[in-house]
DNA sequence: CTGAAAGCGCTAACAC
DNA sequence: GTGTTAGCGCTTTCAG
């Protein structure tokens, strides 16, 4: 590959010179024509690593994210990725699987390689931020708030939407509610369970024993168990809160082997189901508009790179609930 | 951020030394030791991008795919990035939507990363890998294939996937079986509609016209277009092999928006269907192991990033067709 | 086994 | 507006 050394020779100017051409800085019309010409012709291609070392900065942006196999945090990366990518960046997908200690090795690497930001849809409220920001890498918090660091972040309201999903099934006449929700270490699990409790407050006579509340891993076979568990109960519950896309489909799953039918089991969910053929068998979804999340965070973060001090703000999406 | 310069004045010894140690080059016991412990102090990390420039090659490779909302992309990435990941590579997600222009320009900057290598799951059969391969960076193509250009590639059998699919609906006593496949400038298409062909020439009174082979995009609204086409014709089909999980997404909905029972309408389909409720509608699935494509692509590119100068290679995953 | 020193390709003072 | 030059932090000869 060419250098910024042959092609000011080709093109008699400095090295400088040709460099000021690459940035945008000024130079006059006729050395831009010449150092073009020369560029084109050695098929140069600026150096990204070498600008990045000199730079202290690289176009990079990291998005780091749990589970790359939930198409919620693939749309988002969608959002991340067009915010980003019409601003010069590239982005760095990654996967954590929901694992600390995978995550601080990332972090590592957006330090050592002078990453301009990283976006951070974290593990759990125990993720470990202090590195990069002791060392002023700016980082804007996704999906999952700030958990005490001075950080941007970017969420939707949790709670609301626990509240509204579970109002849904009481205004329906059912009346023994569980939830199937997240890890209690994750904090979108934990509101979203806080509106359901909230909203249960409601029902007169609330049939509500503390086995109505699982927790499961966030996945499919996680909703699986759990709808497993709940139906063994007795009384099993007659309709369930399940805060999250993917267990909702492991809880479908489970309804569907045993044939009971939908009009028995009242489902309400938080999160659009991917790619389901159906919506029928749902009472309420509360939408979640993953790629906005992700195009906010990411400009966000972009404002923080072009140097933007002002305090850390937290932006709350509204999940237009019906 | 620390500096080898640094760490090797804590310790005492040379920054080459420093250099050596965290290589796993031959350096006397104590001298690790002591670097160990200065670089402990420091919290030294080193800095990868010095390296990079030096070694004129990172550790990063490019995983280029056509649509990250897909999740047998994302099941492709978790088995690269699995691999990838235990030798110490990380990987940089390129989402091409499709897009030649996207896709060159991705090849621009793992050359002027120096990135390790590319993992292709190409755009169409005309990207342009001439830049790529004339420098010398190696590249292994993934699901689709290598089309003219001498690299290595990991496929599954469509042309075979797409015979047994149609078979299946044949033997089942479907008469009029149509094909919903991707645009024609995708080979993964091409191949599974070649088997598609070849099994309906075993019908003896083959009733199949022109207007029974639809090409859509591969994705969730191609699907529903191409069904609602097919299903306004005149007869419409009994049955239908669709070459894409996404495209079959589609089409179930559209059937089950009008309520055409699973039984009046056979279905097969190339790839599993993500996160399905119930497989019940579904004649036949061809299964395609996603994860186990990508990591062997990822293993390949290995060897060829660890100087293997074998000639390329073809490796066809058997993909157990019931 | 270890140190000195050159240089990967670029950018940003600094001088003119 | 343009050229000269000093590094960014690391690896790797080359000597010893």
């Amino acid at each position: 590959m060419a250098t910024i050394y042959q092609v000011a020779t080709l093109a008699g100017v400095s090295p400088a010179t040709v460099s000021r051409v690459f940035n945008g800085h000024t130079v006059s019309k006729d050395k831009i024509q010449l150092v073009r010409a020369a560029a084109k012709k050695l098929q140069f291609e600026p150096n990204r690593t070498a600008r990045t070392l000199r730079r202290q900065r690289s176009d990079h942006m990291a998005l780091v994210i749990p589970d790359i196999e939930n198409p919620f945090f693939t749309s988002l990366a969608r959002g991340v990725e067009d915010v980003a990518q019409s601003a010069g960046y590239s982005v760095v997908l990654c996967n954590t699987d929901e694992d600390y200690e995978k995550e601080l090795r990332y972090f590592d690497i957006v330090m050592s390689e002078n990453m301009a930001g990283v976006i951070l849809a974290s593990a759990g409220d125990r993720s470990d931020l202090s590195g990069l920001i002791s060392r002023g890498r700016p980082i804007v918090a996704v999906d999952r708030g700030p958990h005490g660091f001075n950080i941007d972040s970017v969420m939707v309201d949790n709670r609301a939407g626990g509240i509204a999903a579970t109002r849904d099934l009481i205004d329906k006449g059912f009346k023994r509610i569980a939830c199937i929700t997240g890890p209690s270490d994750v904090e979108t699990a934990q509101q979203r369970t806080d509106g359901w409790q909230a909203a249960m407050k409601l029902l007169k006579d609330n049939k509500q024993p503390a086995t109505y509340l699982r927790h499961a891993n966030n996945r499919v076979d996680g909703g699986r168990e759990a709808m497993s568990a709940l139906l063994s109960l007795n009384p099993p519950p007659d309709a369930v809160f399940i805060t999250n896309n993917l267990m909702c489909i492991g809880a479908l799953q489970v309804l569907s082997e045993r044939n009971i039918s939908p009009s028995s089991m009242g489902i309400a969910v938080f999160g659009d189901l991917p790619f389901s053929i159906s919506s029928a068998m749902l009472n309420k979804v509360i939408p979640l508009d993953a790629r906005q999340l992700g195009a906010t965070a990411a400009r966000l973060l972009l404002e923080r790179i072009n140097g933007d001090e002002q305090p850390a703000r937290t932006v709350v999406l509204r999940n237009e609930i019906g």
